[in-house]
DNA sequence: GTGAAAGCGCTAACAT
DNA sequence: ATGTTAGCGCTTTCAC
């Protein structure tokens, strides 16, 4: 390295004394060139640790080897997995990826969907549950694609099969003996949630077991879904509703309702027993640890990241626009 | 919204009777337009829903209103907790971040660096255990705040006071009767680990507490804190050796050591006590929940982002480059 | 207060 | 195989 300033192509052509147009072939391996110019070529280049100025390639060529990635929010380990993952295929393919978290608030959804297109980002995975139609904000053609989420209609999506996991779970509790079983919820409409108590309602009918209104909570998410949780298991102690299973639809949910029975020294499995949703650590690593739905992270990740880039690249795609990934039971000590 | 494509700022001109250069003038409020022109001109911006290109004005004024963040592993709650808060303010002040996750590994930071300066960020925020000097990859002239480490000499860093970290958590093992403690913490030499290192061995050294070579565990990083931290303390036990006190320089390490302890029937914390390190939800939410060191994830956050966009716009920034934010002890469970 | 024009670094069409 | 040149969309200097 010669100097600290970086250099651009018109002075690699003039130190190599070739013009600039015959670096950029060299660069960019477009042929056209002698193995003899190339080896100069590369020797400046070498020499002084070129870099390519990526706004100047974005503006000309329209694409920024940039992604943009929304999430609601990455302290969340189910989706703090799949941000790792995912980064991880990009970086592996030459992208950057912005992270964009939403904290569930539709202007920040709205505003970073605008800035991702003004920066221009050559797609974006949005992994959210209330989330907007991108279409309104996103000027340019590039491919979205949504995990888990399947509310607008158009683009591709890929997701846990969550009507299976919403089934597999309440099966579960039911063949563990459970009549009377709670449904730990979020109150958002979105298809992931729909999907997941579709299945519960389901195995239920299936199995002739009553659902019950006052074991239904659509929790408001206020406190965080642990907090939250712990305080719908604690009321329906206090008003004396009874209950011997809980299907909770996310892992904090799981573990706050678990907490919450275990204060108030009710036996978990022995008088209540829980399935939770996701497969992080939190219900691994728990005590006792809980029977879980597990979603595959890895397999959500690169099943779309593999589609976006194909997208990008304007490879053919199937044509199916919806990749459902299988979920699984994972049994623990809670049933 | 007229139409789909994105129109220029040159296309604005047209339509709107003026030119370039004016359009530029009120989109940047630089002013030398007349209230009247401005109207004309933020109509048709307006009408047709015009974003700005960000290639073509980084390209022009060598600035991306984006900054690079990279992060040892933000599947790790401490790290994304740091993610989430600079994320978040960032947003605030209008620039995006990429979310560069190294994964300890050298290489990958080394190429992250060549690319987010390719791609004309305006500042890097590190937070890595091991890291390379940025120097060699970087050209331009960016700022580069590091958080918790303080390896590199002429950068600015923010960072948890963790002497006083390991001695707290020494002296809260100590005041508590322990009189054999393990030192459970990783192999690698960074700042933040010497420091803690430092605090705890002039903890033992003040109360006349020996060090014992055996139970000076450093471990080397193969399957997780949580895993690696269960196996070196069921080590110690399956060789008999005593110990009544741990300090675990992370949260997964006092947990997995929690959870050795359980699986063995040794009553935590009867006969062995445990402090860990960080302040997640993992101490906060296990049973029981283990007392640790908590550092202010906030204001660690919220000052090396301030710091940057300070130094970013080069206002004066104050001359001490090494920013210290206290830590402090929360007593629960474990102790 | 406004406009013309240069140029940031790059690619690609066209010419040779 | 190589060079010339236009132009991506923007800001900014300079002239008026």
């Amino acid at each position: 390295m010669k100097q600290n300033k970086n250099i651009s192509i018109k002075q690699i052509a003039q130190l190599s004394g070739v013009s600039v147009a015959t670096v950029s072939r060299v660069i960019n391996n477009n042929g056209r060139f002698s193995e003899e110019t190339r080896k100069k070529v590369m020797k400046i280049i070498d020499e002084y640790n070129y870099t390519t100025n990526m706004a100047a390639k974005s503006l000309r060529i329209s694409k920024s080897k940039t992604i943009g990635l929304i999430v609601p929010d990455v302290n969340n380990v189910f989706f703090s997995e799949l941000v790792s993952e995912i980064e991880k295929y990009f970086f592996s393919k030459g992208y950057s990826v912005f992270i964009c978290n939403t904290n569930q608030d539709r202007a920040k959804e709205k505003s970073y969907f605008k800035s991702l297109d003004s920066k221009l980002v050559d797609g974006i995975i949005c992994i959210s549950a209330i989330s907007i139609d991108p279409a309104e904000y996103i000027k340019r053609n590039i491919p979205i694609v949504f995990i888990n989420n399947k509310d607008y209609k158009g683009y591709y999506y890929i997701e846990s099969d969550h009507y299976k996991g919403g089934f597999c779970a309440t099966e579960e509790l039911i063949n563990n003996g459970c009549k009377r079983i709670v449904l730990l919820t979020n109150n958002r409409n979105s298809s992931s949630v729909d999907n997941k108590i579709n299945g519960f309602k389901n195995a239920m009918k299936k199995f002739n077991i009553p659902i019950f209104k006052e074991l239904t909570l659509r929790l408001n998410l206020k406190n965080g879904s642990f907090e939250d949780a712990m305080q719908a298991i604690n009321n329906l102690i206090d008003n004396n509703i009874e209950f011997d299973g809980i299907f909770a639809t996310n892992e904090w949910r799981a573990h706050g309702a678990l907490v919450a029975l275990q204060q108030n020294n009710i036996s978990v499995p022995d008088k209540v027993k829980i399935v939770g949703y996701d497969g992080t650590y939190v219900s691994k690593y728990c005590n006792p640890p809980i029977t879980t739905i597990y979603q595959d992270k890895k397999s959500l990740a690169f099943e779309s990241s593999e589609l976006l880039l194909n997208l990008i690249n304007e490879e053919t795609v199937d044509n199916n626009k919806d990749i459902i990934i299988p979920i699984k039971l994972i049994k623990r000590k809670t049933t």
